[in-house]
DNA sequence: CTCATACGGGG
DNA sequence: GTGTACGTATGAG
């Protein structure tokens, strides 16, 4: 445990530095059922609080036996209600003037809505209920008014986390069944259930018996949500098998409730416990790769892999053959549901690490954090705290429409050396600080407040991250609250843009914006002034490239940071410009869509650690396996300048596909059959993988299979039929087009089809004369973005 | 060509 | 009572 810091700023922290709080449990009648880890061990703890909500019109609680009480019960946070409702008379004329003080929540809403609709009736008001009332959840009321938080002073280390992995004999809970359980924690315990010595009940049962044993704080998985626990749920209950494995000896509650993935809210069904938090690492990698467009899919393996923690021996094996292969195998397939768990163990040490840290700032149990936005998700609740603990008046959310974004562009398309990156760090929090840009509605002046504060302990904490003196874990505790800082941060200007946030402010989001991209483009005449080429322009940061040096010596760091230390000198006081990257070259295909070589494929040229794809075109998973293969390897060859190679790649993939020699699984797409039998038949309309499934004699499906094929000359086969021969000539014609697409910016048209050729034409260039492309549009493509308001600029998660 | 619809993940 | 949103691929017309 890290104790205190004695400047503990309660804007920032809660008034309450209770340390060690693991979970909470709130009701609506002012009862808090409190999980502390203290050195290791667990202890229940019980309080009473004040439920609290906002109110406009003091008459909703005539009636009722109030009691006026001074605002300065609210510092302390308690209040003596004894069945009579505290009415508070807040600072400052923002819309909900008072706060309602209640033990018994539940009967006063109930009165407050009768009242309001009486008032609707009877025409005395005619706001809808929204902007009468302002009431949060139950755990949300107890940790604002209290000013406690989870895991204070507790690093990452500090907490339990289990992580489970079900392997099952398919996708569907009603017809299939479950045979194996892998369950590790953060303390060292592993353990594999299976069928091979136990009945699938027996199996559940022991799996219970093992997760209370080891008691987790938290527990994790990829897709628990809509995967494992719902399967667990519904075999457990198809069994007859209690699933005890709240604190308290509960099962699952489920509830409806949504994660937020960039600007997205997509719903789903959260499972919850009583005691224990439930977090996705499914959930955490879409909200990561919703940002940072290089992660081709969300699967476990492929992040596992992206971020380098796929164990070298890992076990791969294909969802379908998961339980065939355990059937003849079981310690292979007890292998790769270890390694599931161990990946995901790794994978939420990455991605949600931050949201720990900033639940031991924000009022909000940690669970709800990881699927929170950030506007109202997380600064949100940080104002209304501050205005609940200083007595103030809080202001309403409303629409706020769509207004100018950011400043985005494409200069530049085609194969570029010398690539730098320079951004301004942290441009819209910088705009605001030096600017005075707040909501309006901010009356007591928290926003600011809370912005300066924060950017000033990033600092400090950024600084200890590094500092040698310290201990390891204290090391990591301070880099996780540092990447903490950093999201809170950038999550501000998001708040002022998102409609119905609290202190959402249209002008103020505008005035942002309008700063931004004027600073933007004053980085872009710097540049240009000093003969860089831009390539790419998006609201914070830019690409560019530097033409090759007159002495013909490469460009060298310090060079390329002299030059944008230059350029910064020309930004107004309190912007700051840094270099951000450099790369060897880079293909510039459409905005948002690239590849980067770094400069250390000159050593090593390998192909999945030195060439980075950036951006959904780049993305697509429905390419057959040859295709992914052949454009990694050829853009590769590109970036190093190399058109030689790229035809003797194409050739030789020609002559392979022509020869027979290629593996029918690279050939394959997979397809997965997600309408039933019933369902498909009544849509009417035909699509390709069920004609494929059914045309190959099988009449039925479970909903979810996924099935493979490939190309014959007489249509469509199953990878797991018997084979047969691939048509070559229609996968020579996919991969001519598929190239000639996603190339089709880096060489000349005719460049391109005389390289993407299977034998010389008479009129081809030398390969030596073809020379890569460079399109320079001379009126540059630019844009505001119509800002989608809750399209905030990343919040770069602190990886 | 344009328009409408389904998809992302888990075994 | 507001956020069923994003970008892409496929099939129908």
């Amino acid at each position: 445990m890290i104790a205190p810091s004695p400047i503990r700023p309660a804007l920032l922290f809660g008034s309450d530095p209770t340390p060690g709080i693991v979970s909470v449990l709130a009701d609506r009648s002012g009862h808090a059922r409190i999980w502390r880890r203290v050195d290791g061990r667990v202890r229940y703890e019980e309080a009473t609080y004040p439920s609290w909500f906002f109110l406009a019109r003091p008459e909703l609680v005539d009636g009722l036996p109030v009691q006026e009480l001074d605002a300065s019960v609210l510092a302390t946070g308690g209040a003596n209600l004894q069945g009579s409702v505290g009415l508070v008379k807040l600072a400052g004329d923002n819309h909900f003037g008072y706060l309602v003080l209640t033990d018994q929540l539940d009967e006063v809403e109930r009165r407050v809505i009768e009242a309001a609709r009486q008032g609707h009736e009877e025409g005395r008001f005619t706001e809808p209920l929204s902007q009468l009332i302002y009431v949060r959840p139950a755990l949300e009321q107890y940790l604002t008014i209290s000013g406690r938080t989870y895991y204070q002073g507790m690093s990452y280390h500090d907490v339990r986390r289990l992580q489970f992995d079900l392997e099952t004999s398919g996708l569907d809970a009603n017809a299939h069944h479950i045979f194996m359980v892998a369950i590790r924690d953060s303390d060292g315990f592993a353990t594999i259930l299976d069928t091979t010595s136990m009945s699938e009940a027996e199996l559940i049962g022991e799996f219970v018996r093992i997760v209370r044993e080891r008691d987790p704080d938290i527990i994790e998985n990829h897709n628990i949500f809509e995967f494992d626990i719902r399967f667990l749920v519904r075999r457990a209950h198809a069994l007859g098998v209690p699933l005890p494995l709240g604190r308290d000896g509960s099962t699952f509650t489920e509830s409806r409730d949504s994660v937020k993935v960039g600007a997205i809210n997509e719903g789903f069904t959260r499972f919850s416990l009583v005691g224990r938090e439930i977090v996705d690492t499914f959930h955490a990698t879409k909200r990561y790769s919703a940002i940072q467009r290089d992660l081709r899919s969300n699967g476990l393996k492929e992040a596992a892999r992206y971020f380098g923690v796929a164990p070298p021996d890992r076990v791969y094996l294909e969802g379908a053959e998961v339980y065939p292969t355990f059937l003849r195998d079981p310690a292979l397939v007890r292998a790769y549901c270890m390694n599931d768990v161990e990946e995901v163990a790794s994978l939420s040490t990455i991605l949600l690490g931050p949201s720990f840290a900033l639940a031991s700032m924000v009022p909000k149990s940690y669970e709800r954090i990881a699927t929170a936005g950030t506007g109202q998700g997380l600064i949100e609740p940080l104002l209304v705290r501050a205005y609940l603990a200083g007595g103030h008046s809080l202001p309403s959310g409303q629409a706020v429409g769509s207004f100018a974004g950011g400043r985005t562009g494409i200069f530049a398309t085609g194969i570029v050396d010398n690539v730098v990156k320079a951004d301004v760090a942290s441009l819209y929090p910088s705009i605001m600080l030096a600017e005075r840009i707040a909501p309006a509605s901010d009356q007591a002046g928290a926003f600011l407040t809370l912005l300066e504060e924060l950017t000033g302990r990033r600092l400090h904490h950024k600084a200890q991250a590094r500092n040698a003196e310290l201990s390891a874990d204290e090391r990591r505790f301070e880099e996780a609250m540092q990447g903490a800082m950093k999201v809170l941060i950038n999550s501000f200007y998001g708040m002022l843009g998102a409609s119905f946030a609290l202190f959402c402010d249209k002008s103020a989001a505008e005035q942002v914006t309008a700063r931004g991209r004027d600073i933007l483009q004053m980085v872009l005449d710097g540049l240009e002034a000093r003969s860089a080429i831009l390539i790419e322009a998006d609201t914070d940061g830019v690409l560019f490239s530097l033409p090759t040096r007159a002495d013909g010596e490469p460009w060298s760091y310090q060079t390329e940071a002299a030059l944008i230390d230059e350029v910064a000198g020309l930004l107004p006081a309190g912007i700051h410009l840094e270099h951000d990257g450099r790369y060897r070259s880079m293909y510039s295909y459409m905005e948002k869509n690239y590849a980067l070589l770094d400069y250390s494929s000159d050593v090593e040229p390998t192909l999945s650690t030195r060439v980075r794809l950036v951006g959904s075109a780049f993305r697509s998973t429905k390419l057959e396996p040859f295709i992914d293969h052949f454009l990694s390897q050829a853009l590769l060859a590109l970036l190093r300048g190399d058109v030689s190679s790229l035809q003797q790649l194409y050739r030789a993939t020609c002559a392979d596909l022509r020869a027979g020699r290629v593996p029918v699984a690279d050939l394959c797409v997979t397809m997965p059959l997600t309408k039933d039998p019933e369902k498909y038949a009544s849509s009417e309309r035909k699509e390709e993988p069920y004609e494929v499934w059914i045309n190959a004699g099988n009449p039925t499906w479970k909903t979810g299979t996924r099935i493979r094929y490939y190309q014959t000359r007489s249509g469509k086969r199953l990878l797991s039929d018997p084979p047969s021969a691939y048509d070559a000539a229609y996968y020579v014609d996919r991969l001519r087009t598929a190239s000639l697409q996603r190339l089709d910016k880096a060489l000349d048209r005719e460049d391109l089809e005389a390289v993407l050729s299977e034998s010389p034409g008479l009129f081809d260039p030398l390969m030596e004369n073809v020379r890569p492309l460079v399109v320079k549009y001379v009126e540059p493509l630019e844009t505001a973005t119509p800002a989608s308001p809750l399209a905030e600029p990343a919040p770069a998660l602190a990886v």
